[in-house]
DNA sequence: TCAATAACTCAAGATCAATTGAGATGTAAG
DNA sequence: CTTACATCTCAATTGATCTTGAGTTATTGA
């Protein structure tokens, strides 16, 4: 992920409703969910919600298809992380304040950790 | 790091001249640079970096002290690991799918990773 | 084909963010 | 005390973004 690609997912992710799209898209799985079911859990409006969710796909950090009457959009799990791996990245160059924290904070969920690189 | 203070976050990161403060800083270490130098590094006159200076002060991403005649900054390195942990926190519901691969990302990196918690 | 449903598009208005330039404030040195 | 320097503040302008409401397109089933 680049500057510009970054740039693009983190104004995307700076509203509410785009935020809590995202993250109920995330919890929601690889299926995802039809438009209106997101609309209903947001409050929103068929044309203020399109509105958001095309911008979190110019983003690139949602993908939509169509599924008979419905579209159903689902978080892209490859942008989401490539922005957190660029966000981590800045701590390579000798300031590990900022990731070995982050890191740490997955250690108290029940996500896997990676193996350590020897 | 709640809701309110991640949407903060984000939009204080999601602007060009912002955002490569941010990294500027990141790398500056803990000592952090004068408004002036940093304004040079961006190419900004001083009003313009001071807004955005400030806009990232209120997000609580950079802090500031005096220092002679000048001001530094530095960055707030509990405010970047805690949007990261934020944003990685979503995938600690059964769906690894964004962590893992960030986190893998660290592991090409000279950070140190933690340990596993097993 | 017709009606119903799901979602999108477009234009208008309202709100918010970024830049500029002029001027004010605080600090140090002569 | 005066000058120079570093930075901030304020008002004005421009441009981007968000919301709303009306209308349109696509899909399904009677």
């Amino acid at each position: 992920m680049d500057e510009t690609q970054a740039l693009d997912a983190l104004g995307a992710l700076s509203q509410e409703t785009r935020l809590r799209i995202v993250r109920l898209l995330v919890t929601a799985g690889p299926d995802g969910m039809a438009a209106g079911a997101i609309g209903e859990a947001m409050g929103a409006t068929s044309s203020r919600l399109s509105f958001h969710l095309t911008h979190l796909e110019h983003a690139g950090l949602v993908q939509s298809r169509r599924d008979g009457r419905s579209i159903r959009y689902s978080a892209v799990y490859d942008a989401l992380s490539g922005l957190i791996a660029f966000l981590l990245q800045d701590c390579c160059q000798g300031h590990p304040e900022v990731c070995t924290p982050a890191v740490a904070s997955l250690s108290a969920c029940a996500c896997p950790s990676p193996e350590p690189a020897t």
